[in-house]
DNA sequence: CCGCTCATGTAACTGGTTACATGATTTA
DNA sequence: TAAATCATGTAACCAGTTACATGAGCGG
C-alpha cells in the first residue's frame, strides 16, 4: 500500500507513457511470431489457449492493437483479398524492444509471485465446506485438471511443430497438471479433507 | 468468441444479477475466515499474500464491501474505540452460500484452467532474445523463484497454526515453486537455451 | 511533537468485458 | 442456399488501478 505524495491537482512533467499491460506486452510477443498477422489472429491464438487468463474478445484486441500502433510498437497495413478487407501488422523496432522488455530479464514486480491457482484459492476456504462436500470437490478438481489436460496436449499437438520454445510452454503445463495432481493426491491423504 | 443474439436493445428480463467477479467471491472467503473483520483487515491479508494477482488497493476494497453489502452478501455495523471509526464485516447466509457457490463443485470456468504464470508468458517469446540473453534470462528467473519462495514461508509461518487449509495454501506455494524450479532446469539443459 | 500505522474513503481513469452489428467468403 | 466461419469493428459498462485526502492513535 504505498503512498507516493504528488503536488495535487498536478500530473507530472515526465511523459507519463503508461506502462504496458501483460496483455498488450503478450500481443507483441504474438504478433511478432506471426508477423505480418491481422488482428484476427491473435484473436484466434489467445482463444485456443488453454488459460483462461484472457477472453480474446474483439472489444479487447481491436482497441489494443490499434492503440499499440498509435504509440509506434506495431505498424499495420491495409491488405485486400477480393473485397475482403484485411489489416495486418508487424512489429517496429521499438516494438521488439518493448517486447523485449518485458519479456526481462529484468522482470517487473508483476513477473515475481507464485503462479495464480484458482483451485488454490478456492481451496484456501475448504473449511466453509462439509467433509463430505470436500471430498466431491477434490474428486471434481482431478476431473477438472483432465479436463485441462485434453486442452494442454491439444494447444501442444498444434505448436510444438513450429517453434522449439512452445515445447517448453506444453511442457511448463504438464507439469503444472503433474503438480496439481500431487498436491490434490496429499490433501486427499492428509486430514485436512477429512 | 461466442455470439449469443438477444433481441436488441433489450436487456434479458430474467434478474441479471451480475455474475460476482474472483476478487469478489474471495474477499467473502477471508471476511468469513475473520469474522468480524473490517475492509482494512482484508486489505492487509491481499497485500501480504505472495501473489501478486490482486493490488489491494483501498480503490478496490471499500467499493466492493459496499457492493455485497448493498446485495445483502456481507452484513456491516459501525464500531467504535474511542474516537475511531471502524466497520466490521460478517457474511450473511446468503453470503455464504455464495461462497460455497464459488468454491464449488462444480467449478466455473475461470477454474478450467492451467495455472497463469507470468515466466511463462515470456518464455514463450524466448526466441526473441539472444542466446547469451536466454542463459540471462534462466538464471534470473531462478533467482525470481529464490525471492518468491522467501515471500511463500513467510505467508507460511504467518498463517499455518491458525488453519489447517492454510497449510495446503503453502504446500501448493512450495511444489509450486519445486516444479517451476525443474522446469526452468529442463530447458537450460535443453537445446532450446543455447 | 514527529512520524508511522490504523482506518476510511473518493475521484479520475482505463483496460478489458459483454453484447451488438455488418458484410465477405467458404462449406455442407 | 443456408449455415458456419472469416474479419472488422463499436458502444455501454464496470471492476480495479493510481493517486489523492483526512484524521485518530501510538511509540520514540
Amino acid at each position: 500500500m504505498p503512498r507516493t505524495p504528488r503536488t495535487p491537482g498536478s500530473t507530472p512533467a515526465t511523459t507519463p507513457r503508461t506502462r504496458l499491460s501483460e496483455l498488450e506486452c503478450f500481443v507483441l510477443g504474438l504478433v511478432w511470431q506471426g508477423q505480418p498477422c491481422a488482428a484476427y489472429d491473435i484473436r484466434r491464438r489467445l482463444a485456443e489457449s488453454p488459460s483462461t487468463q484472457w477472453s480474446a474478445s474483439a472489444g479487447a484486441i481491436y482497441p489494443l492493437v490499434a492503440r499499440l500502433e498509435r504509440r509506434g510498437l506495431l505498424k499495420g497495413r491495409a491488405r485486400r483479398t477480393g473485397k475482403r478487407a484485411r489489416r495486418e501488422y508487424s512489429l517496429t523496432p521499438r516494438g521488439l524492444s518493448a517486447l523485449r522488455a518485458w519479456i526481462g530479464p529484468p522482470f517487473d514486480d508483476a513477473a515475481i509471485t507464485v503462479t495464480h491457482d484458482p483451485l488454490r484459492s478456492r481451496a484456501r476456504f475448504l473449511a466453509a465446506l462439509t467433509p463430505s462436500q470436500r471430498k466431491a470437490w477434490v474428486r471434481a478438481a482431478r476431473e477438472t485438471l483432465d479436463e485441462v489436460e485434453r486442452l494442454v496436449r491439444a494447444w501442444g499437438e498444434r505448436h510444438t511443430s513450429d517453434d522449439p520454445f512452445a515445447a517448453l510452454v506444453t511442457l511448463h503445463g504438464e507439469m503444472d497438471l503433474a503438480f496439481r495432481r500431487a498436491w490434490l493426491g496429499k490433501f486427499a491423504a492428509g486430514r485436512a479433507s477429512k
